[in-house]
DNA sequence: AGGACGGCGTTTTTT
DNA sequence: ACGCCGTCCT
């Protein structure tokens, strides 16, 4: 990233147009250039429109250069989005603007003034992993038992302390107590301070040494304040105390912070987001301006009227009621099922009905609370030949061979990274095993070097067996060798790959995802051409570098509530509200009402991404860790308002679940055949007839061949040997013998049972 | 140096 | 129930 000049070219002529198209409330966003502003931007009310529209009116009215103002986001995904839009607005009248993620603007400050704090401008930004690592070796060297204490706890304690701004020194002591007998603040000290040495800093640090060098250097911080004119900061709800402090700090002088967010969408307090941060703009910011947007251009009134109604039951609001001019449309759907495979079918059943009435596969999601759920669907879908896509995988700089790379690249470009040389000095193997690293590990103790130098020493010195000596004095020259290249760093990254042969490792590995690493690797080296140097490339991939793009297509979308936040879809089909399941029992019983109002959020952040139509479903058995249990309706389904939710029962596979919940509880009761179902509503829902049940499934050449039509049909006329039916309890098997309406089946899983035929449906 | 076994955890994710 | 990770043994 260059540095943009603080004089840049003039900005353009007003636009006077850019107002138009704005309702009264967003214009009132846009044009409250002056002062601290908070923008409470409900779910689909033109949050990102506002946001541009600010900026390119900050910049018409020439109020400010694009330098001068700065724009802070979440994601990468969101600074690139409002890059693109600024662009499509003003061409490249708004180049030089500080637009990035909180950390990517950290970094470049701090690069800048690396040595105020003791680091060199070419800092490594260490991932997860690597701090893991560390950790692991401090907490080794403490003697502190890795199995009661694991690093993990460890960390996150550690980057708790950094989201609010705590360094070793400035940690509450009653604090420090919890872990390993009070052992874990020293040790946070001395994580710190073998960062310092390996000039590496972690993702906390970004944020908490731009606090530390803002408080030690006066002259630096006023720089800063009086370059940043306009502060503006998407999804304020997700700052955590350092990130607000951060902004409190740089708005300071100019006091025009504007931030948008959405305290109903705030979901991330467990990796250390503070709600309280929103909640208290006002009293921050005296004399602030709130302005609502609270007209929804996404979702059909049901839908709104269910989600306000939802979060209504959270205590801690700042309080905004969306509404649509738009017109009724598709109550929410409420289906109860037996268990989860239940429920993929029924999804699975009705993502065919709208396929069959022409709807896009890719305007349908399912949004789960935990990752595990996504199972169930995916079988069903791959059964019924329904194309979907999971989303939320590992990231692509988060996969082994990528890191290897990267760890080549980091060694060579900032020697002192001892921990790109842990990684790879024997890999692939070299000869160079954990006796030979133990010895550079007590040298560079005892010397008070890196590993590498500490290396060149045992190649020189005679402590080491030959055969180690020379390995690691090969490996030494190759290193120096590749330091010294005069190459295009892609071209750099090739040479270094084949030479130290680490491509030739996966070439000869035999394993089925060889060659997918293979593939990332050249697409790693493809991807450095854009940048100018290497460092620039390291920078990229420690805080912006994504998964590679999901092959686009018309897939059905599976994704956790959580990273379904900014998005929409036509269909959004909500599964698992169970009490324990959703809301999470671990969120209630680690936080309490706090836990409990965060999990409603995440329920009103997943009913807000539905366009046209919202489904939720809840089973009456589920199975956790192995066991089935049954499950109670989560109490979200009881804060639905009735009259915004139609109920669709299951004949026959109704369980009779009575809610236990407080004293508004609803319960669901098979009726007589098919009579309905009252509910506490005090209405009766009926479930459609069969008739107009969408007949399942059809496709030609379908994984078990059965045209499900068929099935139908036969249902009516009984089972016999030979055929493949389900059971909700055992699973898929296949009939035996027939007696009248018993019938011997032997499932696949669960063995040879006697079953009644209402038990069981044809597969 | 590589495989077998046992123990543990098992919500959510970005940078 | 299951998978992953770390350790220990061969």
């Amino acid at each position: 990233m260059s540095q943009p000049d603080l004089f840049q070219a003039a900005p353009p002529a007003p636009r006077p147009d850019l107002l138009a198209c704005l309702n009264e409330a967003q214009r009132r966003a846009v044009e409250a250039v002056d002062g601290p502003v908070l923008v409470l931007a409900g779910a689909g009310t033109g949050k990102t429109r506002v946001l541009t529209t600010r900026l390119a009116h900050i910049l018409t009215l020439r109020r400010a250069f694009p330098s001068q103002i700065l724009a802070v986001t979440f994601t990468n995904k969101a600074a690139r989005e409002m890059r693109e839009r600024l662009e499509a607005m003003l061409g490249g009248a708004a180049d030089g603007l500080w637009l990035g993620t909180f950390h990517a603007i950290a970094a470049r400050i701090l690069r800048r003034h690396a040595e105020l704090l003791g680091l060199k401008p070419n800092f490594t930004i260490l991932d997860t992993d690597d701090q893991l690592r560390l950790l692991k070796q401090l907490l080794d060297a403490a003697g502190i038992d890795e199995r009661r204490w694991p690093a993990r706890a460890a960390a996150a304690i550690i980057q708790r302390w950094k989201d609010r701004g705590f360094g070793p020194e400035k940690v509450p002591p009653s604090e420090a107590r919890d872990f390993a007998n009070g052992r874990l603040l020293p040790l946070y000290a001395a994580y710190q301070e073998r960062l310092r040495t390996l000039n590496a800093v972690d993702f906390g640090d970004l944020l908490l040494h731009n606090l530390t060098l803002f408080s030690a250097d006066h002259a630096v911080l006023g720089e800063y304040q009086r370059r940043f004119r306009y502060i503006l900061v998407d999804e304020y709800q997700d700052t955590n105390v350092a990130q607000y402090l951060w902004l409190r700090l740089l708005a300071q002088l100019h006091r025009n912070l504007c931030c948008v967010g959405d305290d109903d969408q705030s979901i991330y307090s467990w990796r250390g987001a503070e709600i309280g941060n929103i909640l208290r703009f006002e009293k921050d910011f005296p004399g602030a301006t709130i302005i609502r947007l609270e007209q929804n251009y996404r979702s059909t009134p049901h839908i709104l009227a269910a989600a306000g109604a939802l979060i209504a039951h959270n205590a801690g609001r700042l309080g905004k009621t969306l509404w649509t001019a738009a017109n009724e449309g598709e109550k929410v759907r409420l289906r109860g099922v037996w268990d989860a495979d239940a429920e993929a079918r029924w999804v699975g059943d009705e993502i065919e009905a709208l396929q069959r009435r022409g709807e896009a596969l890719a305007e349908i999601a399912i949004l789960v609370r935990a990752g595990f759920q996504t199972r169930e669907f995916e079988e069903r879908f791959i059964t019924l030949g329904l194309p979907y896509r999971v989303l939320g995988g590992p990231r692509f700089y988060e996969r082994q061979e990528i890191r290897d790379a990267l760890a080549y690249l980091r060694l060579i470009h900032q020697p002192a990274d001892d921990l790109a040389f842990e990684r790879i000095v024997n890999t692939p193997r070299r000869g160079i095993g954990s006796t030979t690293l133990q010895m550079l590990h007590a040298r560079a103790r005892e010397e008070k070097v890196p590993l590498t130098a500490a290396a060149e020493r045992l190649a020189s010195g005679d402590a080491l067996k030959p055969a180690a000596r020379h390995a690691l004095a090969r490996f030494l020259a190759d290193l120096d060798r590749w330091r010294r290249l005069d190459l295009p760093h892609p071209q750099l990254a090739q040479l270094v790959l084949d030479e130290s042969g680490y491509t030739a490792m996966w070439q000869e590995d035999k394993s089925a995802d060889a060659p997918g690493r293979l593939e990332n690797l050249k697409e790693l080296v493809a991807a450095m051409a854009e940048f100018e140097t290497l460092a620039g490339f390291l920078e990229h991939v420690s805080l912006v570098m994504e998964a590679t793009a999901e092959s686009g297509g018309d897939m059905v979308v599976l994704m956790t509530l959580h990273g379904a936040k900014g998005l929409e879809f036509d269909t959004v089909f909500l599964p698992g509200w169970e009490e324990g399941l959703f809301p999470s029992q671990r969120s209630m019983e680690e936080n309490g009402q706090a836990g409990l109002e965060e999990e409603r959020r995440l329920a009103y952040v997943g009913l807000t991404r539905a366009r046209r139509r919202a489904l939720v479903s809840y089973a009456a058995n589920r199975r956790i860790h192995g066991n089935w249990q049954s499950a109670i309706p989560s109490r979200f389904i009881g804060e639905l308002p009735p009259e915004h939710v139609e109920l669709v029962a299951e004949p026959g596979l109704q369980p009779r679940v009575h809610d236990r919940i407080g004293g508004d509880a609803w319960s669901i009761a098979p009726g007589p055949g098919r009579a309905g179902f009252r509910t506490s509503f005090g209405e009766r829902a009926v479930p459609r007839p069969y008739a107009e049940r969408r007949p399942a499934p059809t496709a030609e050449g379908q994984v078990r061949g059965v045209p499900v039509r068929g099935a139908e049909l036969r249902r009516i006329g009984g089972f016999s040997p030979g055929d493949r039916v389900f059971h909700q309890k055992f699973g898929y098997g296949i009939i035996g013998l027939v007696e009248d309406n018993k019938l011997t089946v032997t499932f696949e899983h669960a063995g040879e049972k006697k079953v009644m035929d209402s038990f069981v449906e044809k597969a």
